[in-house]
DNA sequence: TTAAATGCAAATTTTTTGCGTGATG
DNA sequence: CATCACGCAAAAAATTTGCATTTAA
């Protein structure tokens, strides 16, 4: 399987953070490093567990937890908390940024509007808040489910 | 316990949405949005159900979440939603709009910008979803909390 | 009297934790 | 041999569901 050169770049990251971190890159921690900085669809953990053991068919999902613990504390992974359903995680772009979320297939799709800091500094000096981060998230139907949804109109 | 004008104006709000669904407003029901509409700091399911239990004694958490539930489809009620704690409600401003919430306390404050539907057009037109809500959240330390931090420096 | 509301407890789902085993340097 | 990784299973925590009973139009 060949990466493409962004993935692969994004694979060091991960992996020389977590080596400073002090801890060792396992086969089986370097397998979730490796397909998180490869998705572009946000996988869940029971997605990241699946796909591990089918390299790796005695990983557990603790390790799995474990990993994301450990990307999650060196910034290299950014956590979209559902509490109706799995978390998603996106390794490609660990920075908070926009996401667009389909409603109806979960479908989860990066935005590329960068976060304004100036917009913390903003808010901080009119709440007293020290803002660090921000989620934003669209929730609507994508292209593709619009298209499932007028099918089913039109028969 | 007096009302101010715009908490009675919203618990009508509620109740009328409910009435026309077609459910009952029963003394537990009307109790939870009482609560909703009357509070400002984003309640979540258990502080509703002990503060409805207050009154009601023999209330059960399952009809605290049936009658978010019935707000939540007729677009009463504000879920936030986070994985790692319990759900919180926004009763007074159903409607999306950014909070700012503090990783420490777990205080929620709301932001008085309103959403800027404008935004969701232009969002549509470039990726082609149909967007219907968002949710911003900035992410930070309170001013409360940042006084406790800064006395734990000094000592 | 009939349908809706409710309490209670069990079930579900996701995530975390404790503990013992095993690999590695 | 000491530390960290890891599987396994149990534990937690939030929410949902099934079912029997009560309530209320």
């Amino acid at each position: 399987m060949a990466m493409s050169p962004d993935t692969q770049e994004r694979l060091e990251e991960m992996r020389s953070a977590l080596v400073q971190r002090g801890v060792v890159i396992t086969p089986k921690r370097a397998k979730v490093l490796e397909i998180l900085a490869g998705s572009d669809d946000h996988p869940n953990v029971g997605d990241l567990h699946a796909e591990v053991q089918r390299w790796h068919p005695s990983t557990s999902l603790a390790t799995v937890y474990n990993t994301i613990e450990l990307l999650k504390e060196t910034g290299q992974v950014l956590e979209l908390e559902f509490s109706a359903s799995a978390n998603r995680y996106d390794g490609r772009r660990p920075d908070s940024h926009p996401h667009l979320v389909c409603v109806e297939c979960q479908r989860i799709d990066d935005l590329d509007v960068p976060e304004s800091k100036g917009m913390f500094e903003a808010i901080g000096a009119e709440t007293g808040y020290e803002v660090v981060r921000q989620r934003l998230d669209y929730y609507g139907i994508c292209p593709n489910c619009q298209k499932k949804r007028e099918a089913r109109l039109s028969r």
